[in-house]
DNA sequence: ACAGCCATGTAACTTGTTACATGATTTT
DNA sequence: AAAATCATGTAACAAGTTACATGGCTGT
């Protein structure tokens, strides 16, 4: 949905023509996100099709420009005034993590050390990156920074959650509650023949 | 990606029918994620296409019994094995605030200021639903644990970069690299009657 | 009889995404 | 002349998601 949205609150600012949205797009969000020329074609088409953008006639040198329509200013408008709520976001670690508990055989503190491997690497590359690029000099600089340094909070929360999700299985472990990291040999069985309710 | 992969890791324990699937995709991640049981049906077909799974003729009860095959078991492995890598995961929030820095007119501030104060419910309501569960008893409550934590972390770590960002985009406005932050006159009522609520 | 759950499915749709075809223009 | 970039598109697909149709069965 957000593709989506910043091309045409993009477009909100002045009409353009497909090839100069993923410019305007890339450059507005710092490089930090390439966008395929093509997705901006089939947005463009489904933006006009719900009736957000016209297409313009001919630009100078005929190319196809884009104009935004009231019902697509009106969108824009909402979209930045309203906050971003992630309702039920499935987050895929989460998920991964919770389903692992549950299956029998799992060893699920080398797969948090697996993972805890992969995520501070990713953290290392993000801060390396990072310490690379001064002060923002330009607003795609700014942009740049903005977008790099969520990820790195992003990426921080994940391994800040690994040790703690770590400590919450030992700890319900230890009450006996689950059996998902001692592994009876006859529970693989069990679960065969009868399933779940 | 991760509900077809979920789906597969319990039938990688056990044949299932469909809904029993659901059922076993609730329980065990703790019910924090309700899954459409249609879901459950159209990502069986797309397992069986792709050679995952396949129908193991029925139930006792004459149910549709799906069972895994060599190759799904050696998706599950590798699922389980490799770390969650999130390569240029399109955040929505930081999407949203690198473009609006771009647009003239928008009031950065007041947006993150709405954020923040959406943020911030959204986290006192985790926090609260938390502080409302006792110590994990069940496999159940352990993943229920795990996703809400999870969550708690990741909204956390919106909030600190919503400060951040604020921070860093108020340096490059005082640093002139930037001109998002001072608005032409002109502009502003451009937008302003448009209206954010 | 009716409500409600169990159970299987299908059709339709969303956004995101890539690979490719096709030319025009520009650069080397 | 060849290579690269500009520019517009199409076809196809992924995964997620919902709404609906259709029965069977159970409890009130």
């Amino acid at each position: 949905m957000s593709v989506r949205q910043s091309l045409l609150a993009i477009l909100d600012q002045a009409p353009c023509y497909g090839y100069q949205l993923r410019g305007e797009f890339e450059t507005r969000t710092g490089g930090t996100w390439p966008l395929n020329v093509g997705q901006v074609y089939t947005t463009l088409d489904r933006l006009e099709r719900d009736g957000f953008v016209t297409r313009d006639g001919a630009d100078v040198e005929g190319r196809v420009r884009y104009a935004i329509t009231d019902a697509g200013s009106s969108e824009v408008r909402g979209w930045l005034a309203a906050p971003v709520v992630r309702q039920q976001v499935r987050d895929e670690l989460a998920m991964k993590l919770a389903i692992a508990c549950t299956l029998p055989g799992i060893d699920v503190p080398a797969l948090i050390q697996t993972q805890r491997t992969a995520t501070l690497a990713v953290l290392q590359d993000l801060t390396r990156t990072k310490s690379s690029q001064a002060a923002p000099a330009s607003p795609s600089d700014l942009a740049w920074s903005l977008v790099v340094e969520s990820m790195i909070f992003a990426v921080e929360a994940e391994a800040r959650w690994l040790d703690h999700a770590e400590a919450t299985i030992a700890r319900a472990a230890r009450s006996g509650a689950v059996a998902a990291v001692e592994v009876p040999r006859a529970a693989r069985r069990i679960v065969a023949e009868g399933g779940a309710r």
